[in-house]
DNA sequence: CATGAATGAGGCTTCATTCAT
DNA sequence: AATGAATGAAGCCTCATTCAT
């Protein structure tokens, strides 16, 4: 307990992080000025660049921590091989992937409209070796596995399966965020088709 | 004939759209400043609220005028139900829709950052009935006509069909666009593996 | 008579510089910020970008335009060779000199504070081949014209006396500003003495 | 010895001095900011502030401490009366006055870009007693003594001659650090044309 | 004595927009 | 229809200084 308010000296840079991703979400990318996010985060423009060189690498800080997520699911997948339900194992991925998608969109898109964070991000992603090979590698693997296992069938292209479910996950919550309200048909449905059409025979012998 | 130039007056307002629309693909949404349109353009700065109410107006009419492609594909697509080779119908279209996809990424993503314009363009595509449902929409009727013509089999959706279809173009444009480089797999290899999803009984036969 | 205060819109380019010599002088070169130059030439802030690029070049500007003297006094002597009384050519001369001095010590000294513009005043001078060699160029050629017309004598070296005199100005010029009260012996008695040296055998002939 | 390294604690004041010393040379006096003498000192921008007042004070020190010079020269001047080359004493202490200005110059003209640490230092010199006065005084002093021993022409003025010689070096030097290189004539061959014209039967006769 | 996070004022510059011409 | 000087708000950032630790 470092300061009065009890909250920690370390807190500063948390909450104006946070500050400036409430900001993002609510008013778009060029919205966030750094008078708005001393505002937000309750402090004063100049502690900003206590924490941070300027406004780029705060905002570049703000999208690395804003977007940990996917792993998880696909974590979780890779250690369903050959156990549970087929098609339960990967409606839960995909309800992950989308929730991924639905959260990144937003995020993420806005980068269009600015170059400099754009490329700045890009390089991030690229020096972490991120990026969506990897989820598409992971949900390629764990088909693969499940294929080799007899539990899909063999016509089944592993990589073009994983990229047609990553790709409508990404196209549904892109035009939902777009659009603002989720479009027909939704997500659930979806996947339920998706499903059926990568591991019909499993799903008919069950 | 107007000026002497032998342009016309009006000639103007098309130098002002396309001098934003260059500028809007080279330094992104939040970049385009009035006075760079200006510059742009050949003209000054006033002359912009001659031809428009202020910049969000601009802009508007710049992404409206820049996006009125894609149904020429699919227009075409469905004068063809029933004719020539279904794999070469449905990779012509899809290569159309990629060519929309690719074009339309960098203009309609940066919308994520402006939540003003975002609101307006949204606003415009619905009264002007656009979006997604309408491709959609086209290229599910194709399939379906094909499908009750034998041309494809019945154990196909059509609607997911033209789903999965739809979505793969926009995942593969939106991550080319993202990354500023081809993803693997590329577009190419990627419809002739869809094409063979959807359609194998045909290629089979044909 | 443009507008309505009848200045005439060209006129806020030279108001702009004069509010900052003014500034300058009563403040010093760090002290001019542009607000305080656009109050002082009662215009906003925004109006000095109209005129100049930026702080850097309407500074420049004003160093340029602020100092055109010295030439004259000069000029007036190459003219008076062989014509009138010596040492009241030279004291005339002088005169102008000092005063150039008095003007150009507290505008360009401070200077030395500011690297930036002081390298940009220093590439102006040079392009424009000003600086003191002329000035000195211009008393040696007047000293030397007299000494082959018999009315300075033969010891005089002019090039020495030029440097000597203009030395002697300077150093009394920059004493006086820097310590901001005339110094002992006062420039006129110096002149007096200077000229002595000088021009001996000739003031006592005459 | 009051730290490991054995320096004591009065050191950091030094070190403080000599950074902002540093750094007046390198980026002017208006580009000293606090940050950049803690960096340069090696120290916190708050130890500043426990060796002085604020950065007014600061300054003022290290302007004080910064011109000792000068008197060294001279006070070896005095002591050369009679004894010795009269043109090598002066030469000698020439070249000590030339060095002086050339490291005030820099130090010293800065102080027109800022009038309240301009005003400081006048007084402290005043406070002090220093300035140019005392040095005029020795230098003339000196001249009269040879001249009351005969090794100085009757017809120089022993004022006039203390203030050409030390006016052409602080235009000298002036100019050079300027305009960043040396002018011609350079002031070695300047101070061989002086002592000639100051003491020329000396030399005629040595 | 020393630190460094925090501040509030102010620095320079650019913005979209207006308006007299 | 067209200009471009002018504006006031706002942009990002740095400053000297303070204060709890």
């Amino acid at each position: 307990m470092k300061t009065k308010d009890g909250s920690g000296r370390a807190n500063r840079r948390k909450a104006i992080l946070q500050a400036a991703e409430k900001l993002m979400l609510s008013r778009g990318l060029s919205g966030i000025t750094t008078r708005q996010i001393s505002e937000e985060a309750g402090c004063s423009e100049g502690a900003l660049y206590v924490h941070f060189k300027g406004r780029l690498e705060l905002l570049l800080a703000m999208l690395e921590e804003s977007l940990p997520e996917m792993l998880g699911p696909l974590r979780t997948l890779q250690q369903q091989v050959g156990r549970g339900s087929l098609s339960v194992n990967l409606a839960t991925a995909l309800r992950g992937i989308f929730r991924f998608h639905q959260r990144a969109t937003p995020r993420v898109a806005g980068l269009f409209a600015d170059p400099e964070l754009h490329a700045a991000f890009r390089a991030s992603l690229l020096r972490q070796n991120k990026g969506p090979h990897l989820s598409l590698k992971a949900l390629e693997d764990y088909i693969a596995a499940e294929q080799r296992l007899g539990r899909i069938a063999r016509r089944v292209d592993p990589k073009l399966a994983a990229y047609v479910l990553m790709s409508s996950s990404f196209f549904c919550a892109f035009s939902e965020q777009f659009f603002g309200r989720p479009m027909r048909p939704a997500w659930g449905k979806l996947v339920k088709q998706l499903i059926a059409a990568v591991a019909p025979t499993v799903d008919a012998t069950k």
